[in-house]
RNA sequence: GCCCCCAUCGUCUAGGGGACCAGGACGUAGCCCUUUCAAGGCUAAGACCGGGGUUCGAAUCCCCGUGGGGGCACCA
């Protein structure tokens, strides 16, 4: 076990989200950019956010855009980047070339690079050999001791090259990770990495190292998939003479079953039952971002033994590197429910309901009356788990025309005859109220329901079908409420019709 | 196959040699509250991967197994 807390680690930290442009934003780099954005927060650094695009087979247009909407609707603003500029820029490595061609330059001045002009042909061909020897699989040292002359010569000749990184034969490298402490690597395993690719771009391993570097970056926050390349990062940053920041390898989010990491496949069949790991899906899905936020933040992260509801001032003020834990977790949706059903209870009722609108709409609820809303928006506020879930409340409250069951009017061991009989009755109660309010409508129901020898259920069953038409609803006496009183003697006079006709009908049946 | 990381309830986790017959949360079950549905309150079941050490004492430290995960590209 590492210490808990370095020396550091209240100095103002620098750190860096950096995504590749080549997908859609989920879940765990919505975490690794909260954790950095947490940290330059609580220690009054920089939170930088640098796009690395390297790999121009891989790029998508729209994954940049995807990126910046995802972290800014999670509340996760970046204070240098390529939009907002910054003193370290450019933000993006694509406009960085030239600097990584010119540290590769310099590794190779120093003896720990040498330009490599194997052919893919070749390189493949010996790969394959080793793998069927089963061999350790490594580059086989061809173009590492080429002369001068015989380097120059062939690059004067517009020969196609790349520049490996030259990796001892033997010995060891060793690292230290924040969570795992040192990880002493065998050289002899490790590889001539290329680090500049033969159209003359950077990889990730060069490009990163120099960025970071050159931007200052104090703490590196990344997925455990790096620790394989850990020890070529750290010979780069030793070759090149540089203090070397912290590095910190985040645990990786497994599926929800726990079997390894979330494939194209797992993706979409979560889609089919309603679930994703994609932020841009959550959002439509009905969560709050501080759900997403609370929820994610402790994959990986604890405060005490008790403590789990968080807002993001919270985070930024209990947020610690020493707590992090190095164990995968597996994702867990309804952990996500009910931290979604704890921010929405959290929400000042004008917000909750600002929030409701957008899927009000999308049921085609465009208009809704803003007081009507901002009535029942506290009746729904405990019964929510979701925002979408608006929609299966409120249809008796925004439908034109709402319509009770027939069937469903009939009261539970009660005959339509006397359901009928009891609308009549339950239909002078509420016109004789002076108001909708729990004062001068639940005690004369109440009073009914004993007059009748009848359960309170019943009575209040019967008047929620009649005045919602809806299975389920918002406490009855506040829903009756926001209609007023003339909606809901219309409505009850409309049940009683409805019974009528039933009852008529069931007698022409018999 | 080779290299590396990890290992506490089904899941997320607390745990830093004695405070642990292992605590919290989600989920599950039951009860209370209740006009529906929730929310809320209470209760229950549920874990230290196995084996060796070290130690008076191990969930905790070490080793070996096993299991899970990751990496082995001119991707990141």
């Amino acid at each position: 076990m590492t210490e808990h807390n370095h020396p550091g680690d209240s100095q103002p930290m620098r750190v860096r989200f950096g995504p590749s442009p080549t997908g859609i934003t989920h879940l765990g780099s919505a975490r690794t950019a909260l954790y950095n954005y947490l940290l330059a927060h609580q220690t009054g650094g920089q939170f930088i956010l640098r796009i690395e695009d390297t790999d121009q087979k891989r790029y998508d247009p729209n994954a940049e855009e995807d990126l910046t909407q995802s972290l800014k609707w999670l509340g996760l603003q970046w204070d240098e980047g390529p939009d907002v500029g910054g003193e370290y820029g450019p933000y993006r490595q694509s406009e960085r070339k030239q600097l990584y061609l010119d540290v590769a330059h310099e590794l190779i001045d120093k003896g720990h690079a040498f330009y490599c002009f194997c052919t893919r042909e070749e390189l493949d061909k010996q790969r394959k050999e080793q793998q069927a020897k089963k061999e350790k699989t490594r580059y086989k040292g061809t173009c590492r001791n080429l002369s001068k002359e015989e380097v120059q010569r062939r690059l004067d000749n517009g020969d196609e090259h790349v520049i490996r990184f030259k990796m001892p034969m033997e010995g060891t490298t060793t690292v230290t990770d924040r969570l795992r402490g040192e990880i002493t690597f065998e050289n002899q395993y490790l590889d001539d990495y290329i680090i500049v690719k033969s159209n003359g771009l950077a990889v990730y391993h060069l490009a990163t190292m120099v960025d970071d570097h050159y931007m200052k970056v104090t703490h590196v926050l990344r997925g455990e998939e790096w620790i394989p390349t850990f020890p070529l990062h750290a010979r780069i940053y030793r070759a090149m003479g540089w203090e070397e920041p912290e590095f910190v390898h985040l645990s990786l989010f497994l599926k929800p079953s726990g079997k390894g990491k979330m494939s194209k496949r797992d993706t979409e069949a979560m889609k089919a039952s309603g679930e994703s790991i994609f932020i841009r899906d959550m959002k439509g899905l009905g969560y709050l971002p501080e759900a997403i936020l609370n929820w994610v933040v402790l994959m990986g992260w604890s405060y005490d033994d008790q403590t789990e509801f968080f807002t993001m001032e919270d985070m930024i003020e209990k947020f610690s590197l020493g707590k992090l834990n190095p164990k995968n977790a597996a994702i867990d949706f309804k952990k996500l429910d009910h931290f979604n059903g704890l921010h929405i209870r959290n929400l000042a009722v004008e917000d909750l309901a600002e929030r409701l609108k957008p899927f009000l709409a999308e049921a085609g609820y465009t208009d809704v009356d803003q007081d009507v809303l901002l009535a029942v928006t506290p009746l729904l506020q405990p019964r929510l788990t979701t925002l979408d879930e608006v929609v299966d409340w409120v249809p008796f409250l925004f439908d034109e025309e709402v319509t009770p069951n027939a069937e469903s009017l009939v009261v539970k061991k009660l005959t339509p005859e006397q359901s009928l009989d009891l609308a009549q009755a339950v239909l002078a109660v509420v016109e004789n109220a002076p108001s909708m309010t729990h004062e001068d409508i639940e005690q004369p129901l109440r009073q009914l329901a004993e007059d009748k020898e009848l359960k309170a259920g019943q009575v209040f069953g019967l008047l929620r079908e009649a005045v919602t038409a809806q299975r389920v609803s918002p406490p009855l006496v506040e829903s009756m409420d926001i209609l007023g009183k003339d909606e809901c003697v219309a409505r009850l006079r409309k049940a009683i019709i409805i019974l009528e006709n039933l009852v008529k009908n069931g007698a022409n049946n018999e």
